[in-house]
DNA sequence: CGCGCCGCTGAGCAAGCGCTTAGGGTCCGG
DNA sequence: CCGGACCCTAAGCGCTTGCTCAGCGGCGCG
C-alpha cells in the first residue's frame, strides 16, 4: 500500500463499519461528546441530539451508553494495533521500523485525537470485562513496539538498556497526544509524527543518519 | 536544602497547609475517589464517607464539590511549579538542570501519582474562571523548562531543532508518568525518575557525561 | 450547673440521570 | 386496500445526584 493509499484509508470515514446509518451516526456524536466532556459528563440525551435523534432512539442501537464507548474503544484499539503492526512487520532495521511506528502511531493520535482521548482516557468507565478484553489490544500492541526496540537494541542499533522501559516512555509519548493537540495548534499531525519520530530516535541513541 | 531535607518534605503531609484536620482529611479523601474514579463519577456521599463524615459535613468546609477540585489542583500545581522552579533556578549547565529539572518532576508525578493524576487529568471538570487560574500556573511551568532547553539550545549543549515542540514532548512524558504509574508495579519512583532524566537527555542530544 | 458556640448529623428536596414503554408514521409485498 | 416489519418519538418511571436545613451534642467558660 502506497503512502497516498495508506492515507486515504486513514481520512476514510473512521466509523464505516458501523451499520445502519442511524448507529453510525451515534457514534460519532458520543465520541464527540465523550472527548469535550468525559464519558461520565456525557449524558444519553446529549449523544441523541448531536446525532439529530431523541433519547430513545439511542437505545435501539445499543443496549447502554456503556456499550457505546465499549465499541468506540473497541475499534479504536483495533485501528491502534493495525497501525503499529505495519510498522512492525514492514521489513528495514530496526531504527527504519521503528521511525515508521512513533511517526504514524504519533500522527493518527493527533488526526484522530478525539477518539484517541476517548480511547485512552476512558477505559476506566468500561465493565470490568470489557475493561480486560481492551486492556489485552493494548498488551499487543506493547508487545509489538517493544519488540522493535528489542530488535535494535539486541543488534546493536539502539543504545537501550532498559528495553521496558524505554518501550512505556515512547508508547506514552505517543499516547499522550491526544490529550494537549488540537486541530487549530500550530502542528499538523505529520509535524507531530516526524518531531516524536525524531526524538525518539535519538531517545534510543540510534545512529543519526540510519 | 540537601537531597534528604528535601526528600522529607515531598513526603511530609502533602495537605499540611489545609485546616482544620476535617478540612484536610476531606482533600485527601476527595483525591483518592478523583484519582480512582474520576471527578464526575465521585459522589460527594463517597468523599464524606471516606473520611468519615456524613455528606452535609462536607458543605460546612467546602462551598461545593468543584471548590474541592479547585483546592486540590492549585495545591498540587503550585507543589509542580515549584519543582521545576527549584531545578530551574539551580546552578549547573543545562544538561545539569535538565537533567535535575526531569528527574524531579518525573519523580513527583510517581511518588504523588493520585494528586498528579487528579490535577492533570480532571482540569476540564473546572469552572471556567478557576480552569483559567489553574492553566495559568501550568504555562509558568511550561516557561520554565523552555528556558532551560533553549539555553542548552543557545549553548551548542543540545542538539534542538524544534525548542517549543521538544519542550511540550517532555513536558507531556513526565506528566503521562501520572496515568500508567501504581505502586504496586516494578520500578520505584526514584527509577522512574532517573531513567526518565536520562532518556530525556539523550533525546535533546546532550553529551553523554555533561 | 447553665449558656452559647460550633462542628456535625438525619432527613429530605428539586433536578437530572439512564433507561423503558406504548404507540405512531412509513414503507413494502400481496 | 391490508398487515406487519422497522425506526422512531413522547412521556415518564425509579433512582441518584449535589446540596440544604433544622436541630443535636459536647466543649469551654463563668
Amino acid at each position: 500500500m502506497g503512502a497516498a493509499a495508506e492515507r486515504a484509508e486513514e481520512e476514510n470515514e473512521e466509523w464505516a463499519g458501523v451499520t445502519p446509518d442511524a448507529a453510525r451516526r451515534l457514534v460519532g456524536a458520543a465520541v464527540e461528546a465523550f472527548a469535550e466532556r468525559g464519558y461520565h459528563a456525557t449524558t444519553t440525551r446529549d449523544i441523541a441530539g448531536r446525532a439529530g435523534m431523541s433519547p430513545a432512539a439511542l437505545y435501539i442501537h445499543y443496549k447502554t451508553k456503556e456499550e457505546l464507548l465499549y465499541r468506540i474503544s473497541g475499534i479504536g484499539h483495533e485501528k491502534a494495533l493495525r497501525i503499529m503492526g505495519a510498522a512492525a512487520e514492514a521489513g528495514g532495521s530496526a531504527t527504519e521500523r521503528l521511525r515508521d511506528a512513533v511517526r504514524t502511531f504519533a500522527r493518527w493520535h493527533a488526526e484522530h485525537h478525539t477518539t484517541a482521548r476517548v480511547i485512552q482516557y476512558e477505559l476506566q468507565a468500561l465493565s470490568p470485562e470489557h475493561y480486560t478484553e481492551i486492556t489485552g489490544l493494548r498488551r499487543k500492541t506493547d508487545r509489538l513496539l517493544r519488540q522493535i526496540i528489542q530488535d535494535g537494541a539486541d543488534s546493536g542499533e539502539f543504545r537501550a538498556d532498559d528495553v521496558p522501559g524505554t518501550t512505556l516512555a515512547v508508547l506514552s509519548l505517543c499516547v499522550d497526544v491526544a490529550r494537549w493537540f488540537t486541530a487549530d495548534g500550530p502542528r499538523t499531525p505529520d509535524e507531530v509524527g516526524t518531531l516524536y519520530a525524531d526524538l525518539v530516535l535519538r531517545m534510543v541513541g540510534a545512529p543519526d543518519r540510519g
